[in-house]
DNA sequence: CCGTATCCACAACGATACTG
DNA sequence: CAGTATCGTTGTGGATACGG
């Protein structure tokens, strides 16, 4: 923690919701609607589904999925298997699809802190079958800790 | 979105709460909580600070620090300034340390789709003043998109 | 300055019941 | 199977007022 001796100003931008991390998690803040999230990331995608795999109730789901349809972070969108009738289906927009680094650094945390012994589940690369997670680092990823991070306002990002 | 063609077994380990993001959503899930964690990193360590900058009320602000605290992210302890009378003070502990990648990777999306223009924050590293951000990657680096990650149970983590 | 106690408002969730 | 409507309960936050 050595942030503190890099800040000065802090009245202007800590104070409001100009930080992105409290909008992101007005979007998500509902439980559900994160869990809705990590369902699609497991490839669930109709609505029946999502009841059962959360184990909530019916309306929490709807309401979750519609409030994710309207941030843009899900897609309705109808679909018709050949002799079926038509359904929808839910699925994660691009800008949903870039939720996956949150969900991962949620996952890994939970694996080591509070999982007791190994993690449920795993995450590895198709390829190879290397094992895959979040780390904090710079464009040209060396790893990079806490402690020597600074902040700075403005500026343009490269992501 | 390749994750379902590879996934058997669903209903073993979706359902319930094994799942360690949801264990971790339900430590944090209280926006407030995490603002608490935001705050943390940005250096906040005095009761009084949490509340002007957080705006929130003083009670919701103990409730959060007092559930971050049996939660083991948060620790208070008790430091006397010379000449002043003691005080607590409010810091991370490790494992709330390791909440930065989450805190990065929310912040990185709200930067990205929630916010017009630029980011109003930047975090590069005090070495060399590079850019920093989470990534999601195999343990030696190169980045995996969210199409070639596939998911297995059980399993050692080495992080 | 650092909190706590109380009370109130609203939002989230679950249960139940009902439509296409 | 895919939802919606309604209602009661709980959880989260704000306001106010009070004590170390």
């Amino acid at each position: 923690m050595e942030f503190e001796a890099r800040l000065r100003d802090r009245t202007a931008w800590s104070i409001g919701d100009h930080c992105s991390a409290a909008k992101t998690l007005e979007l998500l803040s509902t439980k559900t609607a994160f869990l809705v999230v990590r369902e699609c990331f497991y490839g669930t995608s109709r609505f029946d589904d999502f009841v059962t795999r959360i184990e909530a109730a019916a309306p929490t789901i709807a309401r979750a999925l519609k409030q994710l349809e309207s941030a843009g972070v899900l897609a309705r969108t109808p679909y018709r298997e050949p002799g079926a009738r038509p359904r929808d289906e839910y699925r994660l927009t691009e800008a949903g699809e870039d939720l996956l680094p949150v969900f991962l650094a949620l996952v890994q945390w939970g694996d080591k802190h509070l999982q007791d012994g190994r993690p449920p589940l795993t995450f590895t690369r198709g390829g190879d079958g290397k094992q895959v997670g979040v780390t904090v680092t710079t464009t040209d990823t060396e790893p990079v800790t806490s402690q020597d991070i600074e902040i700075r306002r403005g500026g343009r990002r490269t992501t």
